[in-house]
DNA sequence: CACTTTCTTTAGGTGACACTAAAATAAGGT
DNA sequence: ACCTTATTTTAGTGTCACCTAAAGAAAGTG
């Protein structure tokens, strides 16, 4: 959990949700240096959220869905009873959205 | 999703998730200090976690569940594309925990 | 073996933030 | 008015973690 609450392990997570990359496309990516980016991954590495594939000097990274399971679980038991509710709230907040940028669009002139 | 990378808040709002409690009630719960609670609460408050209810001298606080939609939508874009994944990924990690309870059970001798 | 590439690790600086203690605010009772 | 209760806010401190920079490992190439 503690892994996930650092944006930028959220950003490099999603970048390797699909598709693997190496460290070092990983890093390009960032403004950060190399081994800040080399740190994150550590982190996600420790916490079984990406897997590791060795090719040469290279390591290819991806994120482990399976290992998210727990993590899953976590959110699950922690925050909602069950998680139709938390669609359901979704589902709620984009329509108020919507419903709110429609107000404003009516009410506010011009910029 | 600040608010809530914070452990004790989030154990703050497990407690007030479906019955309302005073602030006071609230701290006593913790041993950190009345201030330090308040201070979470602040912070839930801001985020639109929470609702307040004025009575006497007292705040009696509730989870938002309201509020938590941009949070639950925010998951689920950042997350994964659809919540049904991620219920799969608890269900199945449910299992695996089973599984390697049982695996344990065999294996080790009387602790 | 030297050299390069790719990545990890270490050491140190800095900022964010949770906490304590104390002062300030708010509401009620006597 | 004064005092008590309940809560917030402020000021200050310590810790933690992200970051940079540089050094250290691991694997390939000439």
């Amino acid at each position: 959990m503690k892994a996930i609450s650092e944006p930028r392990r959220r950003e490099i997570l999603r970048l390797i949700w699909d598709d693997e990359l190496s460290a070092g496309q990983i890093a390009d990516r960032f403004e950060v240096t190399f081994g800040a980016v080399s740190q994150h991954l550590k982190v996600l590495r420790d916490a079984g959220l990406v897997v590791v594939r060795k090719d040469g000097t290279k390591r290819y990274y991806v994120a482990d869905r399976a290992g998210m399971g727990p993590l899953a679980a976590y959110l699950e038991s922690m925050w909602l009873s069950s998680l139709d509710t938390l669609a359901a709230l979704a589902e709620q907040a984009q329509r108020d959205e919507v419903r709110r940028a429609a107000a404003r669009e009516l009410e506010e002139p011009e910029p």
